[in-house]
This record gives C-alpha cells, structure tokens and sequence, in this order.
DNA sequence: TATTAAGTTCTGCAATAAAAGAACTAAAAA
DNA sequence: TTTTTAGTTCTTTTATTGCAGAACTTAATA
C-alpha cells in the first residue's frame, strides 16, 4: 500500500532525474505527480497548490513538459480551465529519433573538424575519421532498430 | 585553406555543443582545440595559453574530459610536463552503453511510479506498462546493435 | 462596461555552477 | 637545502539559471 510520503518522495525523485537530462526540478516534479496521481487529469492551479510553485514556474514548466511530448494540455468545453496528463499520443520511438537528430550534431561536428585539419592523414586526423564511421554507422542502424519496435509492436 | 579564426570559431562551437551535454564550455573547447590542432598532443600549459583561462579552470577541466574518455593525458619521461591527446583508446561502443545504463534508471522510475498507483488499469497506469514495455525491449537491444559494430568492425 | 478568472510574460532576486586567484604540494633542478 | 616548475585544491568572484512576485493579457461572467 503507498503512503502520500512514498508519492511525494517520488515526485521529488523524478525531478532530480530529469534534472540530470538538463531539464529543471520543476519540470519533473510535474510529471512525477502526473505518474502518481490517481486522477487521470490535473489542472494548473492543483499542480501550483500540491507542488507547492508559484502559477510562473508552473507555467513554463508545464510548456517545457509539453514540448517534449511526455504530457499534454486537455482543455474542456465551458470549463476555462486547463488541465494536464501524461500524453497517451507519445511516441517512444519519436523521441529516440529526436537522439539520432543530435548524434547528426555531433557527427556534423567532427565532420567539420577534420575539415580544418591541414593533415588529413595524422593521429587527430584519423580519430576524427573513426569518429564520424562509427557515427555514420549508428546514425543509420538506430532507426532501422526503431522500425522493429513498430512491427513488433504489430505482431502482438 | 583553414585560418586560424575558422578554428577558434570551431573551438568555441565545440565549447557550446559540449555545454548542451551537460558539461562546461571550457571541458568543450579543449577537445575542440585538440581537435583541430596540428599538434599530437598539447600541454596542459599551452591550453592555459590558448584557451586564455587558469590553471585551475584547466585542471578540472582535463580531468573531466579525461574521464569522459574523450581525451587522455601523455606523460614522457624525463620531462615533467603533462600532455593531452585526442583519446585512442575510445570505444564509441562503451559510450553508447553508459547511455543503456541512463535507460534502465528510467525505466526503473517507471516501474516505482507504477507500483505507487492503486488503480493498476487506469489511463496512467497504461502509460507507465507502455513505457515500460518500450524501455525494456530498447535495454535488450541496443547492446545487441552495438555488437553488430564491433562484427562490421572486424570484418573490414 | 466593469469585474473576475486563468494563465502568461517580464523583472528581480536567490541559489548554483563555472572560472579565477591564491595558497598549497610534489618532484626536479640548482 | 632552497628554488623553480607543474599542477592541484581551496576560496572568492562572476555568471547563469530557476523561481517568485508583480504586472499584464485574454476571455468569460456579472
């Protein structure tokens, strides 16, 4: 049975953990209560009240959670209010093509930097060549990876 | 033909990337420069010379990127001095794995807010199964993926 | 048309983190 | 053995970021 300390430590876990993604505490925390809560929905003003946050801080971190798919507004006829809730259109695989867009960065990078290399052939040279072969390689495999998860997902 | 402005512009482009990873600029500008420097291998006081910062800046900034794996440092005897290098000893394949290993905390998280829920069937709860089951499948397979590179790598 | 409600955006402050500077350590050289 | 070199660690300063509070916007209600 879970006790509202088992939740409230929970919600504090999550933040800390998508702190370590670079995302803020606050961020977090709403979406470790949207986990927990028994309601299926929250509005703005609960996530102020049981976060303890001012309407600010809870508005723009609510935006940050949403742009990253894992909730979403839900807003209801002859109601002002807007509500939030883990986003059952998120799409797990959408967000691991969002990582193979930054490895695309990285792999741009180091791309760039053997370009300014004057000896293309010299120790520097060829670590920046293993670098953007092996990047090349996993930028290509991880979606074909993500395709199985799709036709996995099908055959069930 | 590269000037010498095209590459502090790229050591500060790699000081700015680094940073959305979470490390500091200065832990990005020094692989930046090792990167595109004709120089094997540079001392710990040219980078204090061409990054401009401080020693103390320097030391901690070597040493996070050393542990990184990214760079190592050169010793040679009878010269007191330290040198840093691009690291050639990297294995691309064991930092795709440390990455896993972020997976499974937060498929760990998942698991606990599930357990925390009293309605096991409801919207939420569904969400969390969902994550759950895209978690643990990806856990299983991208160390398999990444076996896939070291085969390739052999066979060239 | 004035008032309330629900959020958003802007400004300022407090906490945190990065970098500098100073004091320190270890080892080599004088 | 004392001085210099090379770097580390501790303390202070500076910059950044997250959050709160206030002012503002938009739309609904009185």
């Amino acid at each position: 049975m879970s006790t509202i300390n088992d939740r409230s430590a929970y919600i504090e876990e999550t933040g800390l953990l998508f702190e370590t993604f670079g995302m803020t505490r606050m961020a977090g925390r709403i979406l470790g209560y949207l986990m927990v809560t028994d309601k299926e929905m929250v509005s703005f003003d609960e996530l102020t009240q049981v976060l303890q946050a001012s309407k600010s801080s809870i508005s723009t971190n609510v935006k940050a959670m949403t742009q990253t798919k894992f909730i979403k507004p839900v807003t209801i006829p002859g109601d002002r209010k807007t509500y939030y809730m883990l986003s059952d259109d998120i799409s797990w695989v959408e967000l691991f093509h969002q990582r193979t867009e930054q490895l695309k960065y990285l792999k741009a990078l180091y791309k760039k930097g053997l370009n300014l290399r004057s000896n293309k052939k010299d120790k520097s040279s060829v670590w920046l060549e293993n670098a953007i072969e092996f990047y090349d390689w996993i930028i290509e495999e991880f979606p074909e990876v993500l395709k199985k998860w799709d036709l996995y997902k099908k055959n069930k």
